[in-house]
DNA sequence: CTGTATCCCCTATGATACTG
DNA sequence: CAGTATCATAGGGGATACAG
């Protein structure tokens, strides 16, 4: 094991234990990656991080999110600094999303676990279908 | 941009498609993903990943999680593929959860994000606290 | 010690309709 | 076009008690 990842394995048992004894839930790793962890969240930011899009563009991209979904995303990740929100005042209105550097910076981290789900999901499917069928 | 990146983003465009028309909801990519952002998932993988730990061990390791949910995430996780479960005939039962080869590569890529939230976390804690106070 | 079985609640999400 | 408002619902998750 190299200086790195024993580096990483200190802090994520600090993520583990939290903020602080009485103050779990409130422990501020666990509320951003929470966050991240949300049902659209991923989804949104792999479509941003190729390149800016309108917001009936991203409803087109992503075809089964709803209107009221697509809002609230955006708007979180706009609130926590991922995303930057650009209204041109043309007629109709539109509004362009962009990702801002701290996002981008998230996403590649994010990434990498987009990356290994998208070259194992066979492998868990399977497990998945052979633990169901093992127990019955 | 390197080689690699450009072929993450190509293959997180099929990520984002889904597995083809009218099933996106049933993409086994999004389902994979969507298994590993559970609650309590990352914070059991981040231990698992230090050694192999029995149930009671887990328990006082995430001391705000019911014993309901550590059963469950416990399982879903073996079912994936991710945990290995060993039981152990002694009396009282004891039973040891330790990760899978698989469960180490994919947390190896989970780790990465986890890594990020515990040095960004304080910008994002922030950049909400400016959203939240611009808009009133 | 390691779970199961219930009951319950609340939040995340969807569907639909309306507005600047 | 880009949202907001409202209503409805499923299921994730907690608390508690029981069991092998």
């Amino acid at each position: 094991m190299d200086a790195r990842v024993a580096s990483t394995r200190q802090k994520i048992e600090i993520y583990r234990a939290g903020a602080g004894q009485g103050r779990l839930a409130n422990c501020p790793i666990r509320s951003v990656v929470q966050s991240i962890f949300g049902k659209w969240t991923s989804l949104l930011l792999s479509a941003l991080a190729e390149k800016p899009y309108r917001f009936g563009e991203l409803r087109r991209l992503v075809p089964d999110i709803s209107q009221r979904m697509l809002t609230e995303t955006l708007r979180d990740l706009q609130r926590d600094g991922y995303v930057h929100r650009e209204v041109f005042p043309t007629k109709p209105p539109s509004v362009e999303y962009s990702l801002t550097d701290l996002g981008r910076s998230m996403f590649d981290s994010l990434q990498h676990l987009l990356h290994w789900a998208e070259n194992h999901h066979a492998t868990v499917v399977e497990a998945r279908a052979r633990f169901d069928a093992t127990d019955a």
